[in-house]
DNA sequence: TCCTAATTTTGTAATGAATACAATGTTGTA
DNA sequence: TACAACATTGTATTCATTACAAAATTAGGA
């Protein structure tokens, strides 16, 4: 983390480490409910500050993924994902990289500098694929 | 639209024509503003509503591309997109189709049912790279 | 060790995209 | 023409995220 130039703190550590922990893929919320029993003077807007930093230094990654809120990474190696739009469960694809790059490379724009490309598959689990039962669905629209 | 087992009304037709007219990959709002002056009785309502309906029914897409706000994109060939952090356009990335389908063919979690596909890029745009004078960026992460 | 500046954390208030809901308007079809 | 189904509209609400300022913490020099 301070290979990223960032400071550590108590919170900032416990942010990372459940990323590291946890490969869910999770929300800002989901990451505060987490933590915030065993910080209990944990503040949302830390979590939120934390997260900014840590992706904007390229520590972690912001997923744009889920038109509700963002979800996030701590495995910054290149992969992409699948939502599931029923139970809204983040899945990692691994892709064959060197393919990847070659599909990706010298696509953008001309004079254009890339920080990042993101994969997004959208669609129906297995899981929910069987248990069609009370269909509730997570996202309407991909 | 019809084909698309959808009703045609006044506004629809508005938003359809207006999302294959302009290549912007404009968002709720931006639509309508465009189309507020010409339908005085338009409703934001009606512009979320139809939206939602034409992206279900597959005759648009919706972009999962900007924290901010959904973007909505008139063209279903696939396609990439480039979105520039510090301007906030964005443009579109033709693929060769053969090689992004076999990267991305049976790489979804095993019995999942994909509906879409959506590959982004983030950088900073050539326009924003040079005028770099007063920078102030639309995104900070990714 | 102490001091001070810089940084981080925190809580509250504000923002703003998107949805819920119910009333009104419109359309297709019998 | 009548009525049911569907679309539109406006208002109120939700909720993720940011703005802001005060309090707490930390790093590094004297």
């Amino acid at each position: 983390m301070e290979s990223y130039g960032i400071r550590v703190s108590l919170q900032r550590l416990a942010v990372m480490e459940y990323l590291i922990a946890h490969k869910t893929h999770p929300s800002a919320d989901e990451i505060f409910s987490a933590l915030y029993p065993s910080i209990p003077t944990l503040s949302r807007t830390t979590i939120y500050n934390t997260l900014n930093t840590l992706a904007e230094q390229g520590a972690i990654r912001a997923l744009d993924i889920d038109p509700r809120q963002l979800h996030y990474d701590g495995d910054t190696v290149p992969h992409g994902h699948f939502l599931c739009m029923s139970c809204g469960m983040i899945e990692d694809i691994a892709f064959d990289v060197p393919k990847f790059e070659e599909l990706t490379r010298n696509r953008a724009p001309k004079g254009a500098a890339v920080r990042s490309v993101q994969v997004t598959y959208k669609g129906i689990c297995s899981r929910c694929n069987i248990e069609n039962n009370d269909y509730r669905p997570y996202l309407t629209t991909d």
